[in-house]
RNA sequence: GCCCCCAUCGUCUAGAGGACUAGGAUGUCAGCCUUUCAAGCUGAAGACAGGGGUUCGAAUCCCCUUGGGGGCGCCA
């Protein structure tokens, strides 16, 4: 057995959650959760500027929507809080000094309009660019200077010039960088908040993480880590940077509130845009899992526990994955056919609801729309798509369109009306109002006419619902009642008549 | 431009030197079923990016090329 890991997920409330980063929470829990460890939420809000108010409770809502849990986080507590940066800024403050104290990190008075100049004449000058580190190599008496000038100054990390920094990825091996291809990175801000940089390794090494999960555009930072972790003298976690999820089109990896086109259909990339559409948290933890990793060769469908008992940090695929869309609406149809009717139907009440502008408390005790549920189960894939099915049984008078539109195939108009006398004189006295019967008595009046099956179904299914394809009929006819159903089909005949009659 | 990561059917993936005639899924197409549409079942087409090595043997290891992704901020 593993040891149990202390993992992590740390969102910067900057926006809401993509795709990609929910997917990285995921196998970070999945991983906490198969060792017997913990998962921690910590809040990485040190950009001031960017800061979203409601994205912290957007996110939680999200990752919880999603089936995770913590047990330590910034709304349940635990024994290394606080777990939101901004209350932590004196850990940071005093690393930063320490770090200085002892020659790993120094004091940069550069003002932002310097750097700007300064790279836009390397850029001129087609040098690499990069701070020149002007200020690491300043005199005591240079520092006094400016420190007499009141000037505000920024840490940066003093980075070997020479050698390289490598570091193991449990899901990439093996990564190594030149020393002289890093940068002196600024570990605190003029404002006296920490980066990134300082503020996860401080963080990290605090709340005992073991195991660094990530997307993979750190994989650059991580060799500034990594000398971070040496300068401190602290014990360095485990990395895995997880691949990228890609557009549909492949063109660049899903970004923040970006809504992309696969080939004229747009897909949402915000992890909050899909419970509106319908889609089952089960079906997308199951779907998210499967991006860059998967089961064994040949399960699809598998829960959550399932999951936890087979995952490990070292089967991640490397390579970035587009976002397979098509796959998420077939998956999602599939949990949709597990639900019972019965949870089918309570999890449909909000989407017809809102569709079709009935309370939900009224469309619950509908008896109709449960003996439509069955039905519709097999025939939708997200949530939203239900309401077409069942619309019509919300209208007073169905919209015809055409009345030539209740002609079937093969079938002339006058004939057509011969259909309907003859399913109303039948409908009017069949014996029982249930599938079975209304079946066998159409099917039996087809055989006895001489009719095809569909020419007597296709003119019922409009005149009920003014629609070519619907649900099966016989629900429909036992949902609607013997009363409503004559009565729709007996306007049906009228208006086919009626429109005959016309010269 | 420089650095890093990556490379199996259209797409998501299995594959850790011989078990590969490269497996599963999705999507597509066809057939069956059938009252429409679905669902279901059957079947088909469909991939190791290219080139060099290493080895008795390479999808698997190494190198190069190409292609894709990421990074180069007082953003995360």
């Amino acid at each position: 057995m593993t040891q149990p890991a202390r993992t992590r997920f740390a969102p910067s409330p900057t926006g809401y959650l993509h795709i990609g980063g929910a997917r990285t929470a995921l196998f970070a829990w999945l991983y906490a959760r198969h060792t017997h460890g913990q998962f921690i939420l910590r809040i990485e809000d040190t950009d001031r500027k960017r800061y979203v108010p409601d994205a912290v409770e957007k996110i939680i809502e999200g990752l919880r929507w999603l089936g995770l849990d913590w047990d330590e986080g910034p709304d349940v507590g635990g024994p290394y809080g606080p777990y939101i940066q901004s209350q932590r800024l004196e850990k940071y403050q005093q690393a930063a000094d320490w770090l200085v104290e002892h020659g790993h990190a120094y004091r940069c008075y550069c003002t932002p309009d310097e750097l700007a100049e300064m790279r836009a004449q390397q850029q001129a000058r087609k040098e690499k660019i990069g701070y020149d580190r002007r200020c690491r190599w300043l005199s005591p008496q240079e520092r006094a200077a400016k420190e007499a000038e009141g000037r505000s100054w920024v840490v940066r990390l003093a980075v070997p010039l020479e050698g390289q920094v490598t570091f193991h990825d449990v899901i990439r091996g093996q990564v190594t960088f030149q020393n002289a291809e890093l940068q002196d990175a600024v570990l605190l801000k003029a404002d006296g908040f920490p980066t990134y940089h300082l503020a996860v390794v401080v963080d990290d090494h605090d709340m005992a993480i073991t195991h660094v999960i990530r997307g993979e555009e750190w994989i650059s930072s991580a060799p500034l880590h990594v000398h971070l972790y040496h300068a401190f003298g602290w014990e360095l976690p485990v990395f895995a940077h997880t691949p990228s999820i890609l557009k549909p089109s492949g063109k660049g990896k899903i970004s923040k509130r970006e809504l992309t086109t696969p080939d004229g259909t747009t897909i949402p990339v915000m992890l909050h845009q899909y419970p509106g559409l319908g889609y089952l948290p089960e079906a997308m933890f199951n779907f998210l899992s499967g991006i860059g990793w998967s089961l064994d060769d040949h399960t699809e469908i598998y829960d959550k526990e399932t999951a936890i008992k087979h995952f490990d940090l070292k089967d991640i695929n490397p390579a970035p994955a587009r976002f397979p869309a098509e796959k998420l609406d077939w998956m999602n149809g599939v949990y949709i056919r597990k639900l019972s009717p019965e949870a089918l139907h309570q999890r449909l009440l909000p989407f017809l609801s809102r569709d079709l502008g009935i309370p939900q408390e009224e469309l619950a005790k509908d008896e109709r729309l449960k003996v439509l549920i069955p039905a519709i189960q097999e025939r939708i894939k997200r949530l939203i798509d239900a309401t077409p099915l069942v619309d019509y049984l919300y209208v007073d008078e169905v919209d015809l369109g055409d009345p030539l539109s209740l002609v079937p195939r093969k079938t002339t108009p006058q004939e057509t009306v011969t259909i309907l006398h003859a399913i109303i004189d039948e409908l009017q006295a069949v014996a029982a109002w249930d599938e079975a019967t209304l079946e066998q008595t159409l099917r039996a009046l087809a055989r006895t006419r001489g009719w095809k099956a569909g020419q007597v179904f296709a003119p019922i299914r409009q005149a009920l619902t003014g629609k070519k394809v619907t649900p099966p009929l016989f629900p429909i006819l036992v949902a609607l009642g013997r009363e409503e159903s004559l009565r729709r089909l007996q306007r049906a005949l009228r208006i086919l008549q009626a429109h005959l009659e016309q010269p």
